[in-house]
DNA sequence: ATCTAAGTTTAGACGCATCTAAATTTCCTG
DNA sequence: CAGGAAATTTAGATGCGTCTAAACTTAGAT
């Protein structure tokens, strides 16, 4: 029993959810990895038996500090390989994504070292998400997105790097992670957030908000 | 039914023993891909109901046209990467090859461009294959090894990529692809070739002679 | 507290890619 | 050209990763 390319990205996959302070249920790692519940239980005993996560029947998942680790080393190539393919290959940021899905498990121990080094040992990806160190503590922030941040100037300081069309509207009215904009007032029952970017005003819809975070700044 | 890594592993393969000049007999595949031989005999199956390949039992297969452009394309993600490797990340020649063989199933037609238009539309990789282009005729020309050149003045045109050992010791002794070294001598009975590269002499056993393809220098 | 809908697991199946052991075919050698 | 060795295929099995349909558990609403 290896640690195949679907392994990785159940243990990503796991981590991430946690991560957004969700509880890990069955159904929601189904959605992200567009396969059916089943599947997941069954992958689920699998990781399970290995040591990657500890299992509490219809209660969800928890990942062990072996699996953790898998996940991070994942994480960090997914990162670096965005990074360094908009940087070096000049990919468009809205396409680094879906590059990097497949990349992540094809680089080896020392190709991550050589382009880790080329960049500089970069701390940020192109949306962004921190880039877990190759050892060492890691920690990431949680921000708010515009969707529930409260009115006045904030930093943008991550967006969400799934959805490609979000990704390049973001990229033409100028909003990139450390922009700074102002959120100048944001209408009831889910109404669109008015934010300021450079001299220009947007409404920004719910598909929109919930997928760019923030964190407030002082001025 | 889709053409999966291993899938284009095998043809690959097979397109590469056929280019060789060798019949494409089950054995031959098998030690290759390092698989049993029964495996190779149930995935040929496979890849004649595909129509990759003609298959006649017992005597070997085939490559159809369909066939000979996946391998053609997949050889040509891995010459384009063992350059790039090479060439913008510094991986040492020696060892380009077994990353590329993992890269080469994980990258996209987009990602192959860039990179293609990044080393500038090279024709051959570091080991002196020739990289197949995007579109339109390719021929691989068959080049002599040095265990079956006749004495006299030669360029060195094409090096093995598989051996990491052989390459480094290739390159400690200034041998690589381009370079002009001289047949002085030919011991009988499979004894050493004896080659000027430079102002060295040194005494090449089989196991080095029938890894370097040369071809006839005018001088 | 009960019922029901939503979530989860189980059961059974399939295709891919591989293996070992046994049967078959080819082909070389004496 | 007969017999045996080598090559090849077949038979039967396994693990991975997935599915659908059915059974089960949980938790929310009445
Ligand atoms: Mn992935
Ligand atoms: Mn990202
Ligand atoms: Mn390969
Ligand atoms: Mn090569």
């Amino acid at each position: 029993m290896q640690v195949t390319d679907t392994v990785q990205d159940y243990l990503k996959t796991i981590y991430s959810i946690a991560r957004a302070g969700d509880g890990v249920h069955t159904t929601v790692i189904a959605d992200r990895l567009k396969v059916s519940p089943a599947s997941v239980t069954s992958m689920i005993k699998r990781l399970s038996a290995l040591g990657y996560l500890t299992y509490t029947r219809y209660q969800g998942v928890e990942l062990t500090d072996s699996g953790t680790e898998i996940a991070l080393e994942v994480i960090r190539h997914h990162r670096l390989l965005e990074l360094y393919l908009h940087h070096s290959l000049g990919i468009p940021w809205d396409r680094v994504h879906d590059e990097a899905e497949v990349l992540e498990h094809a680089i080896s121990e020392d190709l991550e070292d050589a382009i880790a080094r080329i960049l500089g040992d970069p701390t940020h990806d192109p949306h962004g998400d921190p880039i877990p160190p190759k050892s060492g503590v890691y920690l990431e922030v949680l921000h708010d997105t515009l969707e529930k941040a409260e009115p006045g100037p904030v930093r943008v300081e991550r967006v969400s790097d799934r959805d490609p069309e979000v990704l390049r509207h973001l990229a033409k009215i100028g909003l990139q992670p450390g922009t700074e904009i102002v959120i100048e007032r944001k209408d009831p029952y889910g109404g669109p957030v008015w934010v300021k970017v450079g001299k220009r005003r947007h409404a920004m819809g719910t598909e929109l908000t919930t997928k760019v975070y923030v964190s407030k700044v002082e001025r």
